[in-house]
DNA sequence: CAGCCGTGGGC
DNA sequence: TGCCCAAGGCT
């Protein structure tokens, strides 16, 4: 089945010409390499994750490099890109990779599913980036273009994932490598032209294709997104805590945490969410550290 | 499955 | 400014 909206051959000639030149994109980066930068990447922009994968990468370059780090120096050198129990799964994933896939990032979806931190577009992203598999791949970028460009609607809409696997499934190229690149290309797509505020349909290959455009553009009509806040949050007050300890190089005293938050039965309530997380751990004179670093 | 889990940049 | 958004996953 080809789609008349996005048929690959436009698709990936327009990809050979505007991929970004992104370091995990090169040859050489190992399946290990792309599993990294699809963790990090995790709602979190290209421009932020670019230098920590870089250093990451140079530090533990091997699934049992990491293995061998304690929690804290992971939680430390994950910085600021936040969600930081990423790191924790990262590790843990490390962890099982050294310990029970012979150091070699799995290439079976299903494998890779039952590993910490790997979701269903993270699984089929390694599967397809890191060993050329045809998979769907569907993250918020390819929702968001196949909604526009073969459903002809502004937005996508609540995410089903059974349902939008099953979307992409059809439109894939039926040559193993083709599919595979071709899911990085709509990807790339949503992500600097079929953008979700202001897209550059000028710039578009598809678009004299695109059922979105030949609907006249309408308006999205689907159920109103929930939005997610963030000032005053749980959230906010975690992240301002884990600062203080992360960037501290011995343990702080309690007294040093409670400066960040006025609300005490907040931040109490997050600091203890925080050592249920294993973010963080309590030294034997009460002090608080990263994991590992007492 | 709806709600939660960080952080910062753009408009 | 406040709101929206950014290669999701877990419970």
């Amino acid at each position: 089945m080809r789609s008349r909206e996005l048929p690959p051959d436009t698709v990936l000639a327009w990809f050979d010409v505007h991929a970004r030149d992104l370091p995990w994109r090169d040859p050489d980066t190992s399946a290990w390499g792309v599993l990294v930068s699809e963790i990090m990447l995790q709602q979190t922009p290209v421009s932020r994750v670019e230098p920590v994968w870089l250093n990451w990468m140079a530090r533990w370059p091997r699934p049992s490099d990491l293995a061998a780090e304690t929690q804290g120096e992971v939680v430390r050198a994950w910085g600021k890109l936040g969600y930081p129990r990423r790191a924790l799964r990262l590790h843990a994933a490390a962890t099982e990779i050294a310990e029970r896939h012979d150091d070699v990032v799995p290439s079976d979806v299903d494998v890779l599913l039952a590993l910490p931190g790997i979701g269903a577009y993270t699984a089929r992203a390694v599967a397809a980036f890191a060993y050329g598999q045809r998979t769907p791949v569907v993250d918020t970028n390819v929702r968001r273009v196949v909604a526009r460009a073969v459903h002809g609607a502004a937005d996508a809409g609540p995410p089903s994932t059974t349902r939008d696997l099953a979307d992409v499934a059809v439109l894939l190229p039926t040559t193993e490598s083709r599919a595979a690149r071709y899911s990085a290309a709509l990807m790339e797509l949503g992500a600097i032209v079929c953008t979700a505020r202001s897209p550059r349909c000028a710039d578009c290959p598809v678009l004299s294709d695109c059922a979105w455009q030949r609907a006249g553009r309408p308006a999205y009509s689907g159920p109103a997104k929930p939005v997610q806040r963030f000032a005053g949050t749980d959230r906010q007050v975690r992240g301002l805590l884990l600062d203080v300890v992360r960037g501290s190089d011995r343990p702080v005293e309690r007294h040093r945490l409670d400066l960040v938050w006025a609300d005490a039965g907040q931040r109490d309530r997050c600091l203890d969410s925080l050592l249920v997380d294993g973010l963080m751990e309590q030294t034997d004179e009460g002090l608080f550290a990263l994991p590992g670093e007492r």
